[in-house]
DNA sequence: TTATTAATTGCAAAAAACAGCATTTAAAAA
DNA sequence: TTTTTAAATGCTGTTTTTTGCAATTAATAA
């Protein structure tokens, strides 16, 4: 048999089934598992399958990442989730809202972190199945169509029922005295279930978002732990923020 | 012999068979092995096969256009999708599991269709979002890195607290005597309690993987209601099937 | 934790590819 | 026709690729 061949088939089984076994494979075809395994990871480098301990997976819908091209302030954002990153530590529980910075900062966590997850938002979580060492738990609920995050009764009653280490929030608008405040009725709720569920909350804002505001409250501004922006924790523009008891990144 | 015969017959032999060994080649015509690989290497510079360690496969058999859009068996499961589609009625509260044919179903259902639709499966979820009259329902829990959808204690609990007029799930494995089967425990879990929170389920299964099997049982055949799959109802294939208390669409 | 199962590494045998060379064959020129 | 020339073919020894096996290490499950 040749090697074409066999690797046609596997891919063909992979595709079928969207997962195998080397083992299963190996015997179907009546070669060695080494085999196997060696035609598998020539598959994986040439993206044709996603090898995994034990087996193999197709890429199917696998390697879905939500487009990042247009995302608005990117490089701060980045920034911002660098800084965040910082905070999480191996072993830790987090909970990571939704919102372009939340998704950037759940792109950026290293694939060797081993930490456990909970979000309710979509990309985030699409994300996160990237990560070999990340248990991830969505919390369920009514899907927002606009914010791809879970809302609604059932996600707050979810919530109720854990504590985390560390909430990563976004916000909508975000002032030194008027607090955090949304567009959205139920946004709202939700952010204050997740605010609730953390020990920690921790908000990533752009500096643009300072000093704005909206019709909903989320919460004050020192209900919030940890703010961190892409500026310097020093610069100006922080100065509203610094007489709070909230601290700075 | 001449040279151009003999290149002629490799071509065939190609053509008919998909593959070829070097030495089948040698022997079938009496020439050294030296000659055919030389001729074989010829038609590969005219790229009229393609050469490959101790034979040659035909073009068709090794060529792959990375940039195709990699659902496997796209067009098959666009069918199932379709004839899926004609159960769903306006108002109706329906279940969607996961798998490249439950995306593929969310993926067609029509813009103006009001329906609520509860999901585990992230992709769909995705495509749904883009439904303006569909609401959402995400089905929280752990979420499977390789199915991409939710599965454990709490997905099962969520799952046991509704009941749905559809559901529509997928499988890894399904025999007419042995039912339906999957690779993985959890899932195996998961996908019980979807059949158990649906008035009717609806499984959508691509033919080949008919009369295939392994080691975890879902159910039985017979606990599906209905079956759709790209054939015609009265297709030999699903002759199995046929005695079987179940409807095949 | 321990037990089990995969992955990795190094190795050796077998098969295939390659390069160079000698011989044969086919076509062109005399 | 014969001679010349270039191409084609087969052979030899060497190098590379492929494959399976065994020992070690890593990862997962109980």
């Amino acid at each position: 048999m040749l090697k074409e061949e066999r690797q046609r088939t596997i891919l063909n089984e992979v595709e079928l089934h969207n997962r195998v076994l080397l083992t299963d494979i190996a015997e179907k075809l009546d070669v060695s598992i080494d085999t196997v395994r060696r035609d598998v990871k020539e598959l994986d480098g040439e993206n044709r399958l996603r090898k995994v301990h034990g087996g193999a997976v197709s890429l199917g819908f696998a390697n879905y990442s939500p487009a990042r091209n247009n995302v608005y302030a990117l490089e701060q954002k980045t920034a911002i989730a660098q800084k965040a990153l910082g905070l999480i530590k191996d072993n830790s529980v987090i909970l990571i809202d939704g919102g372009t910075t939340c998704v950037e900062l759940a792109r950026l966590i290293p694939p060797q972190q081993s930490i456990t997850c909970f979000t309710l938002s979509l990309p985030v979580a699409m994300e996160l199945l990237n990560k070999p060492n990340i248990e991830t738990i969505f919390i369920g609920g009514v899907l927002s169509k606009d914010s791809q995050i879970s809302i609604g009764a059932n996600t707050i009653h979810n919530l109720s029922q854990i504590k985390v280490d560390y909430g990563f929030i976004g916000t909508g608008y975000v002032d030194a005295s008027y607090g955090l405040t949304e567009f959205d009725w139920d946004i709202v709720q939700t952010k204050k279930a997740v605010i609730k569920a953390s020990k920690n909350t921790v908000l990533l804002s752009i500096s643009e978002k300072l000093n704005s505001q909206h019709r909903y409250r989320t919460c004050d501004i020192n209900e919030i732990d940890t703010m961190i922006t892409e500026l310097e924790p020093n610069h100006q523009l922080l100065n509203s923020f610094k007489d709070q008891n909230i601290k700075l990144l």
